[in-house]
DNA sequence: GCAAGGTC
């Protein structure tokens, strides 16, 4: 046997570090090989891998989508090809002259199936030393060191498991996925997709989009009534029991309704007939998983994709655990006083976690999920200092930090009064309601104030009280169709239905939207997705049902306990897909055709007023949209769109054009721009304010500076010899601007004041134009991009990298150039940032 | 270039 080394391989550099650190006592070293951390001492070394570090992919002979038919992907092999070059190399040169090699990834099955491409890696260069695997549920000195000492074999049957879904996935999604694209003659960045994780969570928008349309709402009333007992009036709602003896609020006939209205608008006393109370105790939540992070998150306005992301960063960190878990049960050896100890150093909550160290016993809440890779998310006890972490990193680590805080925290009691009060009707007494709620003992609230603590004040009264009738209301209502998915609630639905993974949920849905399946937020779907989710119910089913992934699920568990074998699995999924294809082929056109009309769909915008055509939405070379007549070139007629954003199509349209509202997307400065035409003629129709000599042509040519209504809805102050004098400066959109009477001294123009149609909101007094203009210049410069929401420091690092200094850097950056460069950034993303910069 | 799953 050879003499040279140990190597221990994990799954990722964190993971490396800290098993080489609770290996070595603390007396590792850290080395670049290729690149890569390897971590040294004594005869050992430690690398860690990148999650996966080969992929799966067709031979390169079916590499053009137009030259293979999408069915020979189905019986086309699958190979693995290295995916991270330099981890790879940096492996397979450590395992050569190593003389064991321990695998210590992931406790999972994917772990596993890392773990089993790690030791095949091994074996191309080293044949002879022997191979083990470690496991550990997590990364703690007592787990670590047992695991080592008694390490167990690879178990491949669990890792061809998850092989089977690599193939299947492949064959399903890729073939799929070009056949749709083919027939839709999608082929460049636009291509069509699906997928077995895709597919249902699209269906889901889909089907909740075709309830919403199928929907028809019915008129319902409502009555209330003010109750006032000595000077204390609360408010009761009347109620009657149904045919099946349940308690109802809703009254569906318009004569009744009013005939209860009149009753209770006459009547001058109502009797207490009912007095409940009722102590509830309210538990404090269970341990941070990522799915119910991304819900809190989303309850302070942070989208899963965002969330996620600083949730990485606050990990990299080392502020937070690892934020991809399902668990929700701490493990056995953390110790809540510890953490509490360490954490009432800091700020915002550090009173709140040392007043919980004030209890005789801490007992930390459990939830149902406990699995064993990694622990839930809670803060570390490593605290950053003010400057570490950007606002948002702060809101988000603060709720990750009294989420831990919480679940160590006592129950909260609230008091529930129930009071019912009847008056006197015709033919029977007519009763209301009143649910009084108190918190009487706040327990976690006081430490989480992320969930509502609400009252309702209902005062103390007594069976058989006379109470006063002060006021009546009745309240006409309609039944509203069910809610579209919010992103964090689709999360969950997801989770339910056991697609996807902890890792991958957020991933899917922002897939969703750069396919341009589903847009706005909360995200409703595009006519494509409705084509796509249509024809793959037709024909593939299995792709849109969430089934398909329960059955792989089966037989993957099948594969793992020996029972079934990885070619018998990919082969009947084969056979399956064959099937498919045969019908799918007969179809090809029309399914073409209708995919087609969809994705026409979702960029027309009505008739063209020149020509009668269609109107489109296009977008210039210089990635500017625009409408267009889809006549072109036969019909010029264009309209333009606003600058910032995205824009999507509103069902409302106009009733003067029959153009469709316009929406323009852009994060947090999304607004609706309206019907286009109407935009455009207002903005020829709005009179130009003069506002005082133009400081560039002014003296030799008279030229004046006013504010202009564009017609794609912005607004500018622009020089009255535009295009003969180009001078411009940026004026907000909205508000009514007005001169006012102070005059600027350096530029001889007036100040500008911009007043609100909203009453609540102050005038701005902007001041002279040019002034305000350099200002803002100035504050921009001033600007660093990790202050725009969305950049954080490792994107703000990648921006610098591809050459984009600053704010002004970013917002003179091409959108789609800029998002070529950058890994896992989009196109929408970057206009997103532009937008926020603004 | 296609999926979904790791990780960054």
């Amino acid at each position: 046997m050879k003499r040279g080394p140990e190597l221990i391989v994990t799954e990722k550099d964190n993971a490396a570090r800290r098993i080489a650190d609770i290996l070595s006592d603390g007396s590792a070293e850290s080395d670049r090989v290729n690149g890569v951390n390897v971590y040294k001492w004594g005869g050992k070394r430690c690398i860690g891998l990148s999650g996966h570090v080969v992929g799966v992919d067709f031979p390169p002979e079916y590499g053009d989508w137009r030259d293979v038919e999408p069915v020979e992907l189905v019986s086309a092999d699958v190979e693995k090809r290295p995916t991270q070059e330099n981890i790879v190399a940096a492996l397979r040169r450590l395992a050569r002259d190593a003389s064991r090699i321990h695998i210590a990834t992931d406790y999972d099955r994917e772990g596993e199936l890392i773990g089993k491409e790690a030791y095949e890696l091994v074996r191309e260069v080293n044949e002879a030393a022997p191979v083990d695997r470690v496991r550990f549920s997590s990364i703690t000195d007592r787990e670590v060191q047992e695991a080592f000492a008694d390490p167990d074999d690879l178990d491949f049957d669990l890792a061809a498991a998850g092989e089977a879904r690599q193939i299947i996935d492949l064959m399903w999604g890729a073939s799929l996925t070009r056949f749709l694209s083919l027939s839709a003659r999608q082929l460049g960045d636009d291509f069509i997709s699906v997928g077995r994780v895709q597919g249902p969570t699209l269906k889901l928008i889909v089907d909740r989009e075709r309830e919403i349309d199928a929907f028809d709402s019915e008129d319902y009333w409502e009555l209330f009534a003010a109750l006032t007992k000595d000077s204390e009036t609360f408010e009761a709602q009347y109620f009657y029991l149904d045919a099946d003896d349940n308690e109802a609020e809703r009254v569906w006939e318009e004569a009744r309704a009013d005939a209860v209205d009149r009753t209770l608008s006459a009547a001058s006393t109502a009797t207490v007939d009912e007095v409940r109370r009722r102590t509830r105790t309210d538990d404090p939540p269970a341990p941070f998983n990522t799915t119910q992070f991304i819900r809190a998150a989303s309850g302070i306005d942070y989208s899963a994709q965002r969330a996620m992301s600083i949730a990485e960063d606050l990990y990299t960190a080392g502020y937070v655990t690892y934020p991809r878990t399902d668990n929700t049960v701490y493990p056995e050896d953390l110790e809540p006083r510890a953490l509490l100890d360490a954490l009432s150093d800091g700020p915002r909550f550090g009173d709140d976690a040392a007043d919980l160290l004030d209890a005789d016993e801490i007992t930390p809440t459990a939830g149902d999920e406990e699995t064993t890779d990694h622990p839930p998310i809670h803060p570390t006890d490593e605290l950053p200092s003010p400057s570490d972490l950007s606002e948002d990193e702060w809101v988000v680590y603060e709720l990750v930090v009294r989420r831990f805080l919480a679940t160590v925290a006592d129950a909260a009691t609230w008091e529930h009064l129930r009071v019912v009060a009847a008056v006197d009707g015709d033919d029977e007494d007519l009763r209301l309601k009143a649910n009084g709620k108190r918190l009487v003992d706040p327990g976690y609230h006081a430490v989480y104030p992320y969930r509502s603590t609400t009252e309702n004040y209902v005062p103390d009264v007594a069976e058989g009280e006379e109470l006063a009738v002060t006021e009546a209301r009745l309240e006409a209502k309609q039944t509203q169709p069910p809610r579209r998915y919010g992103q964090s609630r689709l999360i969950e639905t997801m989770e339910d239905m056991g697609i996807g993974t902890k890792a991958t949920r957020h991933d899917v849905i922002q897939k969703l939207y750069d396919r341009g399946y589903i847009e706005g937020d909360p995200p409703r779907p595009t006519r494509l997705a409705r084509g796509v989710v249509e024809a793959s119910e037709e024909f593939a089913d299995r792709i849109v049902s969430e089934e398909m992934t329960a059955r792989l699920e089966e037989d993957m568990q099948a594969i793992a306990r020996g029972e079934a074998d990885l070619d018998e699995v990919t082969d009947e999924s084969r056979e399956i897909l064959e099937r498919v294809f045969d019908r799918l082929e007969d179809s090809r056109e029309a399914l073409g055709d209708h995919l087609r009309e969809s994705l026409k769909a979702d960029k027309t915008v009505g008739p063209c007023p020149e020509c009668g055509a269609d109107l489109v939405i296009r977008r210039s070379r210089g990635g500017s949209y625009f409408v267009g007549c889809d006549g072109y070139p036969d019909c010029e007629y264009t309209l333009p769109l606003p600058s910032t954003g995205k824009p999507i199509l509103l069902d409302d349209v106009c009733g003067e054009h029959g153009l469709h509202d316009v929406k323009m997307l852009a994060g947090r400065k999304t607004f609706v721009h309206g019907c286009p035409l109407c935009a455009a003629e207002a903005a020829d129709e709005e009179p130009d304010l003069i506002v005082g000599p133009c400081p560039e042509c002014g003296a030799d040519h008279d030229g004046e500076l006013a504010v202009k209504r564009l017609r794609s809805g912005g607004r500018l102050v622009g020089c009255t010899r535009y295009p003969d004098c180009e001078y411009s400066l940026p004026m907000p959109r909205r508000g009514e601007v007005e001169r006012v009477e102070e005059t600027c001294e350096e530029h001889g123009l007036p100040g500008l004041r911009i007043t609100y149609e909203d009453a609540d909101r102050e005038p701005w007094d902007l001041g002279c134009p040019i002034c305000n203009y350099r200002e803002y210049q100035a504050r921009q410069a001033g600007t660093e991009l990790e202050a725009i929401d969305g950049i954080g420091e490792k994107t703000a690092e990648k921006l610098k990298a591809a050459g984009v200094e600053d704010v002004a850097g970013l917002k003179a950056a091409e959108p789609d150039a800029l998002a070529d460069e950058i890994d896992g950034v989009g196109e929408d993303t970057v206009r997103n940032w532009q937008a926020d910069a603004d």
